[in-house]
DNA sequence: CGCCTAGTTGAAAACGGATTTCAATTTAAA
DNA sequence: TTTAAATTGAAATCCGTTTTCAACTAGGCG
């Protein structure tokens, strides 16, 4: 999804909702869709704060979560303890590796495990509404440098 | 692994650590065994307050740091906010299937995906040293009584 | 046995990220 | 404009986790 794509959306989420157009909100969403993806609440409050200096963190945390509200930005936890966001790509859903060494994040999909998933919760009786799968290690780079 | 054989693990533990053999560590393995899987450190503490009211919360606490340590517990995520543990079967490994509705949680293990994981770790070039996978739904009571 | 010392305990405090409060401010409908 | 409702940000609060610290053992040694 395009950045005014996104815009758009959240914009139409706001009037639907019966929320307010912000220059806060706007600020905020123009930094996320800017800055890389998995950042901590405090991380793009860092960065805004160098832009500008009069946006708070409380205002930072509730638009995140207006954001994963809205559907453009997904809220995810990697086991430091704190939550990270990532924009939403369209229907796209991906998993993660994650380097326990650097902290690397690679995104990666694969239908075959999806499917499998499925097939072990229906064994189950369980219908799946979501789920969660990370795999740590150590990526290229890391392993070599032992 | 039998409940014996965990305490005797425990004591073997303890013993190479320098770590003393205490009252209070015995008690705590003893309900932390018996108790069904997947509590959480309050679950744990109130289990053992109702029957022996001296035991404080930090121990219990720090002993099941002590368990995770020694390998004959594990601790868990589910996503609610606080740490669960489960004692640790023989090198084997399961994941879980979490009800959003009931709570419930059922095990699974497919040798298939963790395959398939290990697939996709290295297509990145990843040595995985471990993962976390888990599906939430509704479990079959659940889907009927909606 | 008692001593001695390192390890342990539990109440309370500190911690840290998430969330809420509230008075001042801003938005946008009328 | 006027006005009601929403928003903002600093500070307070929440809540599970972790640490502090003085009192209390466990267990090695003589
Ligand atoms: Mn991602
Ligand atoms: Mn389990
Ligand atoms: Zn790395
Ligand atoms: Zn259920």
């Amino acid at each position: 999804m395009g950045k005014s794509n996104t815009k758009s959306k959240f914009k139409d989420f706001l009037l639907t909702q019966g929320l307010k157009s912000t220059n806060q909100r706007e600020l905020i969403l123009e930094e996320f869709l800017r800055a890389g993806s998995h950042l901590s609440t405090e991380d793009l409050y860092l960065r805004l704060r160098m832009k500008n200096p009069r946006i708070g963190y409380a205002t930072v945390h509730r638009t995140l979560k207006l954001f994963a509200e809205c559907g453009i930005a997904e809220q995810r936890h990697f086991g430091d303890g704190q939550a990270r966001y990532e924009a939403s790509a369209q229907d796209e859903h991906h998993d993660h590796l994650i380097c326990i060494s650097c902290g690397k994040i690679v995104e990666f999909e694969d239908s075959r495990i999806e499917e499998l998933q499925m097939e072990v919760a229906g064994e189950h009786g369980f219908s799946i509404e979501r789920h969660r799968l990370e795999l740590y290690g150590y990526c290229s780079s890391c392993s070599t440098s032992i």
